[in-house]
DNA sequence: CGGAATCCATTTTGATACTG
DNA sequence: CAGTATCAAAATGGATTCCG
């Protein structure tokens, strides 16, 4: 979790903060379906993909399961705190729908 | 506006693609609260806030209007189209006051 | 398999000075 | 005031190699 000091005072550039950056969002998007294993996400790097969300499980968003199995196997997925981004992603896909649909019509 | 072969498949990688960036929700923050005129943004310098304007105009969701007045005075704000990305920013706000909510907490 | 660690290229962002 | 132009700095992206 962020300390109070590390936030900005509007909300807006509160939540920017946490889901800010290139692929936040569409990481979310795929914790949102189902706690999944690593790999299995669009054009995203290994780094890009790891980095992102150990930010997001140090802002307490997501949490990481070990199985400790051979061959190794973990899992991601959202903590409760990070449920609460799931309206976020629900508005940018109504959005994402309505802005497609304009754009056939043309 | 985008042509359609640009946008990706996925609705929220398409809501993305349209407000990604450092700075684009900010900016849709102040669109949204009144037209404005240019300068009075938080930390943005000049260049990325016109260069964001101007991708939110080519994208169809923001207007610019000149008075041709001198000195100069322009106003920008949220098109139609813009308007439908409202939702977004308010479940941000929602999502920032209450994560901030729960940072006070501890 | 699920990473970690490097190294580097590209993209974005930002600071400053200047113009009509 | 509302921009341009230029350049520097920083964030981000990606390829590759290595490890338990």
């Amino acid at each position: 979790m962020r300390a109070k000091e590390e936030l900005p005072e509007c909300p807006v550039a509160t939540a920017v903060s946490l889901i800010g950056g290139k692929w936040k969002l569409l990481i979310l998007r795929n914790l949102k379906e189902r706690p999944w294993r690593f790999n299995d996400i669009d054009g995203i790097s290994q780094k890009v993909l790891i980095d992102s969300l150990r930010q997001m499980m140090s802002d307490g968003l997501a949490y990481r399961h070990d199985y400790h199995e051979q061959p190794p196997r973990v899992e991601y997925g959202l903590t409760e705190l990070g449920t609460k981004m799931l309206p976020i992603v629900n508005s940018l896909a109504d959005f994402g729908n309505y802005y497609k649909s304009i754009i056939e019509q043309n």
